[in-house]
DNA sequence: CGGTTATTTGACCAAGCGGTCAAAACAAGG
DNA sequence: CCTTGTTTTGACCGCTTGGTCAAATAACCG
């Protein structure tokens, strides 16, 4: 009986599964990125993770599967910064310096920003519940933060959850829209650019 | 003998012919915007526009044919309150103004705004010589214009391209995001974003 | 080694897709 | 009415794609 390791329940069992689980959400993760998920495909997934397409749904049993399993890890990484804003920190400085941590998660993860912009351009079929709880408690969490610093008049005024947009929107947009950026610049500039958000953020938050 | 005017060069000729081809690309923007190049299919842009589909392939020779066309049309409007930069006016004014209307057209225009969005997103594969060169050339001549304000004193220093990119950033966010800000907001904001964006940049170009 | 289980693969299938074609329906002019 | 050109459509084709399956191969274990 061969009954695939993709209908057990729960994480892979033998070393063997996790690596090869890890190879193929690699792969996955670069394929998705590039072509987007109607535009990626089995074989091209394959090809890249070095597996024939049987094989590859040996260990995961469809292609949707897959992509949420991807979407599914990438979600806690993805949102991880804005959890380390220190409310005992210094406003400012906090808010900079994850503005910094952003712009070099979309420098150095690019697919991932990638990936998650997709999903959210088609309508979040698959995320959107996740993002009506987890990330708005997150966001509503942070906000009060920003407000209290505010109240306290140590930040500037300004509506926390656009700002929270405002720094997603231009921190991401090195990365998803990194083409547009090179076919202006002609090439790449993120130190140009974290010198800009740096600049851009202090003089906004500074009370 | 029944040739199809797609294979006419230029302009469609006849009304009837004008007509549907506008009835057709308003269709495939919808669907194109909400899909994906990938993610579309003939099918479901005659449905969208009230055709079937070989009467479609009767005006536009091919899918890609299509969205082509969609996208060349689109560029010259999308770039253009860009070019409605005054070197006569106030420059924070002209700014402000100028995120504003991008604004709007990301509250009017969010079809358009996530077609392009997706196109870059995949590395702009039919459009990157347009934004290496038109693109290029509007951004290098709104960036001297910049720079000759901030000569005069009359705009803070910021890096002028940069400065461009946090705009379409901040602006495109509202349409290509909309699903993120709906689930985060609990509804679209175009209002609250009006009044931060303009708070944003009025704070940042303020000699 | 032999037996048992986990892994890999070639061949295949059904559905969906972009696109074609010949014929039908329609419109306009005489 | 007929003729001529335009528009529309049902049927069809070949290719790609997600997914299956039975058989082959490798890995493990006593």
């Amino acid at each position: 009986m061969n009954k695939s390791p993709a209908q057990d329940s729960g994480t892979p069992r033998t070393r063997i599964q996790r690596a090869k689980n890890e190879v193929i959400l690699e792969a996955a993760l670069t394929v998705f990125a590039r072509e987007g998920f109607r535009g990626a495909t089995l074989d091209r997934i394959a090809a890249e993770a070095g597996l024939s397409k049987p094989n590859l749904l040996y260990y995961f049993p469809s292609k949707d599967a897959i992509y949420e399993a991807l979407l599914q890890g990438l979600l806690t990484t993805w949102l991880d910064p804005l959890r380390a804003l220190d409310p005992q920190g210094d406003p400012v400085e906090e808010i900079l310096a994850y503005v910094r941590r952003k712009l070099e998660m979309a420098r150095d993860y690019p697919r991932e920003s990638r990936l998650f912009a997709g999903e959210i351009l088609r309508g979040a079929p698959l995320i959107r519940p996740v993002l009506e709880t987890e990330l708005r408690r997150m966001v509503d969490d942070s906000a009060a933060l920003i407000a209290r610093w505010q109240g306290e008049g140590r930040l500037a005024e300004v509506d926390p959850r656009h700002l929270l947009f405002s720094i997603w929107a231009q921190t991401q947009h090195y990365a998803d829209f990194a083409t547009q950026v090179q076919s202006v610049l002609g090439q790449d500039d993120f130190d140009g650019a974290a010198a800009h958000l740096d600049r851009v953020f202090r003089r906004l938050l500074t009370p």
